[in-house]
DNA sequence: ATAGGCCTTCCAGTCGCTGGAAGGTCAAGC
DNA sequence: GCTTGACCTTCCAGCGACTGGAAGGCCTAT
């Protein structure tokens, strides 16, 4: 299976998959001509790794994991504690993009926006404060 | 005012307010040993640009917020749609964090996370689908 | 004179890709 | 056998928004 058919199998772009080799995540075997050849064990690989992405994981973290799923001595423990930090971070993330979000709520529900140049949003970025 | 008193004086770390230079977003002057020199008129740049930052926006977004800052002929309705456009973008980030964080939190919930191997979050990933 | 704390520029690295150039390979069609 | 076009290869550069560090200049206090 060359790279394309393994990128439609993963849902990863080749250059993702070639990236990924390059940093270590797999080592798919050549074929004589010097192409990738992705077996069954490569794409499930990529597609564990597609999914820890889409997760939010970072790549260490999914080298981590990967490392975790490929020994079957693992603690289940070693596993949780990964996926409960980054649930902590990604409720780390929430909280902040939600304080954004009611900020710049208000000032845009404030803004006139119209063709006037008063603007309570840029005297908010100018000053400091709320809107009003 | 050296770049350390601009620094403590916007927040922003003296290699940000470097980095804004680079980029074009002030042009502060320079004092006769080449130091660069922030009267009132940079620091409340920086401070706007702080703000607008803290909530967000790209730099692209600041350069085109401070440009209607400066510009007293501006419509609030282009600075209402800057900010409008942001405001989607952070709902869009919150929901896609909402998403992974529900998955996760379902994953992390189901595993026992002790010391035998058996991982539904490993298991997930793997096989795809929710844990269970 | 020297110590230290600033300041300067420039280059490289972060993270996770992504784009593009230059060239090799392969299967199909004529 | 030759061309076409779709694939594959490597390598280098760039994104955004900084951040770290090296090498060197300046300024003040002792």
């Amino acid at each position: 299976m060359n790279i394309g058919d393994a990128a439609r199998a993963s849902g990863l772009p080749s250059k993702t998959i070639r990236y990924y080799e390059d940093i270590g995540l797999l080592v798919p075997p050549r074929t004589a001509n010097g192409y990738r050849d992705f077996g069954p064990r490569e794409i499930n690989i990529l597609t564990f790794l597609a999914r820890a992405r889409a997760l939010g994981f970072t790549i260490e973290e999914c080298r981590a994991l990967l490392a975790l799923w490929q020994d079957t001595d693992r603690a289940s423990a070693d596993v949780r504690r990964i996926a409960q930090t980054h649930l902590e971070e990604i409720d780390r993330k929430i909280s902040d993009l939600r304080d954004m979000r009611a900020t710049l709520a208000n000032l845009v529900h404030c803004c006139a926006g119209d063709d006037r140049p008063d603007c309570p949003i840029l005297e908010s970025l100018a000053r400091g404060g709320a809107a009003g």
